[in-house]
DNA sequence: GTGATGATCTTCT
DNA sequence: GAAGATCATCACG
């Protein structure tokens, strides 16, 4: 009995120590309680956390590109975001508090990632389309299933995480083990966090991927950088984020 | 490098 | 029954 309490102990010891070792600082609710168009060029840079399970080692990357998507509320409505006809049962995460989850699957076989914004009954959120691999990496090619010499090539890092259902894919996340976790809880296993780092430039450009509103400027991006999804060739308008 | 195509299934109407 | 916030693959230039 007491050999199996120290084991507990020393495995929450372990926990701790793991989290002690987590980059950056935990983003607060705080972040996210605010308009998504405000929210999503804010993520840029930010670091999606995903902690170490059973069969996974920590993984870590650097949102490079989000889309605001806006709630109901808002004027016009935004045709494009999923909660633009009111809460649904897929949807309803979004209807809740800021800063949770909210994970779904997309043509069968992918899953795209947000995070929710606003108080609760507003559902605007912000789509994270790509990441910089920052640690895990070895995890994530090995989620990916990729070809992989040893070296993080940028050919390497654009398949790896460029795109909203290959980051998803990269870092295991799924609509039954992640939808609905709260990202500002310090225990939670996906956190998103804040190292501190400075976006160099960031861009604004219409929204990819999608039917309606199509030249709506919710598109924020740090270009330069190998994972970033879409079109090479990368047109928008600089932005300053304050 | 770019563009077209098909895989595949959940969700909502 | 139809649509979809995608991706891998293939053909082509």
């Amino acid at each position: 009995m007491e050999q199996i309490s120290q084991k507990v102990g020393a495995r929450e010891q372990g926990v701790l120590a793991a989290e002690a070792r987590l980059p950056g600082r935990l983003l607060p609710r705080s972040f996210f309680d605010a308009d998504p168009e405000w929210v999503a060029p804010r993520l840029l840079g930010k670091l999606l956390v995903h902690k170490a399970t059973a069969d996974s080692e920590v993984m870590v990357g650097r949102i490079l590109e989000t889309e605001a998507y806006l709630g109901p509320h808002h004027e016009p409505p935004d045709p494009a975001a999923h909660a633009h006809r009111g809460p649904t049962p897929r949807n309803l995460v979004l209807f809740g508090h800021a800063g949770h989850a909210y994970v779904y699957s997309i043509y069968g076989l992918y899953f795209c990632m947000n995070v929710s914004c606003e108080a609760e009954g507003q559902a605007g959120c912000v789509l994270l389309r790509a990441l910089q691999p920052v640690a895990g990496i070895e995890q994530m090619i090995r989620n990916r299933v990729i070809d992989y010499s040893g070296e993080l090539t940028d050919r390497v890092a654009r398949q790896l995480t460029s795109g909203p259902s290959r980051l998803c894919e990269a870092l295991g996340v799924t609509r039954t083990s992640h939808n609905g976790i709260d990202l500002t809880n310090s225990t939670a296993l996906l956190q998103v966090r804040d190292d501190g780092y400075a976006v160099p430039e960031a861009l604004v450009t219409p929204r990819i991927g999608i039917k309606h509103a199509v030249d709506w400027p919710l598109r924020f991006v740090i270009p330069g950088l190998p994972c970033v999804s879409g079109p090479r060739s990368l047109s928008g308008k600089r932005i300053f984020i304050s």
